[in-house]
DNA sequence: CAGTATCCCAAGCGATACTG
DNA sequence: CAGTATCGCTTGGGATACTG
C-alpha cells in the first residue's frame, strides 16, 4: 500500500494535494498572473499596477519563473539598455481558460453590473468569452448536476466507510 | 473622479481588486470547495477528508456560508438526530467550470500522468469533461493569442503612459 | 531600471481543550 | 456530532533602504 493511502487511513495527512489551486498560493500571485495577461511584462509595470512591494513581488515572480508559468527574458532593443521582461510560457497562457472561467462566474455572482476587472474579448469579432462545459465525448453540459465528481487516483482514495 | 481612479492615479491602492479570484483568500477554502463537490455535507467529515482544524474548518466554512456558496441546513432524518449540512448553494456549483478549467490545467500541465487528484465525469455517458472557451458570437477559441486581455470598468484605469 | 535585504506586523493554521 | 476558544508557530506582506 503506498503512503498516500497509509495517510488516508490512519491519522492525519500532512495536507492532501491541492492541486491546481495551487497556483494560488498566496493572495498576490492570481494578481500577478492577470497583469500578465494584459500584456505587463515588466519588474515596474507589475509592482505599480499591482501594488506589491517590491520584495514580495520579486519572489512571486521568482516562483512563478520556478513554476515555469513565466519566462524571464532579456530584451534589448537598439540603442536602449537591456529590459529584463517577465512574459507568460505555453504553460502560463494555458491558464487562460481558469481565467475566463473566473471572470465568468465573478460577472454573474459578484458583479453582475458588468463592471469586471477583467475584460475579455474575441480579437477576431470583439464578443465577449466565455467558457462552456463540454465531455469528450462531445456532449454539451449546460447543468452541474450532471458532472460526477470524484476523488482522482492521485487524491486520498475514498475510505471505505465513504 | 472616483476614488478608485484616484487611487490609481495617486499613490499606492490599498490592494487592486482581485475578483474572482479572492475564492481562495487562503490556502483551505479550495480543498473545501472541491470536497463539497464530492459530496462531502458533514462538518466531520470535511475535517478528516481536508486535513483541516476544526477552528480553521469553522471559520471557512462561516465564510463560505456567509458568502453563499455553501448554505447549512438542519437535516433530520426520521428517527435520528438532527444534522447539520453544508451543501453547495447555485453560486457554489456554478464554481464548477472553475474547477473543471483548474483541472484540465492540472492535468496537461502538472501530472499528465492522469494522477489527477479531482475526477470529473459526464453522468450520463462517463466521458471526462472538460472546457472549451468560446465567444458570445459563437466562435470556437482554440488558442490564447484569440483572446484580448484588458483591464476592465472595475479594475484600476490604465493610466495614460500605458 | 530591476531588483535584494531587513524589519516588523498581521493573518492563517494546527493542536488542543472545551461546550451544547 | 458539531462546533468554539485559546495558544503559539509560521508565512505572507508592506515599508524602507540599499545594490548592480
Amino acid at each position: 500500500m503506498s503512503d498516500e493511502a497509509e495517510a488516508a487511513t490512519e491519522g492525519r495527512p500532512e495536507r492532501w494535494r491541492r492541486d491546481a489551486w495551487d497556483i494560488e498560493p498566496d493572495s498576490t500571485t492570481g494578481v500577478i498572473i492577470r497583469e500578465a495577461f494584459y500584456g505587463t511584462r515588466r519588474f515596474d509595470d507589475f509592482e505599480r499596477h499591482c501594488g506589491i512591494s517590491p520584495s514580495v513581488l520579486s519572489a512571486r515572480l521568482r516562483d512563478l519563473v520556478a513554476d515555469g508559468i513565466l519566462e524571464k527574458t532579456r530584451y534589448r532593443a537598439p540603442g536602449t539598455r537591456g529590459r529584463d521582461e517577465y512574459r507568460l510560457t505555453d504553460k502560463g497562457r494555458a491558464l487562460l481558460p481558469i481565467l475566463i472561467a473566473l471572470n465568468n462566474w465573478a460577472e454573474r455572482w459578484i458583479v453582475p453590473d458588468g463592471a469586471s476587472t477583467l475584460s475579455l474579448l474575441h480579437r477576431d469579432c470583439g464578443s465577449p468569452v466565455r467558457t462552456a462545459v463540454t465531455c469528450a465525448s462531445g456532449h454539451d453540459i449546460t447543468a452541474p448536476s450532471e458532472v460526477l465528481a470524484a476523488p482522482g487516483p492521485g487524491a486520498r482514495p475514498a475510505s471505505a466507510s465513504d
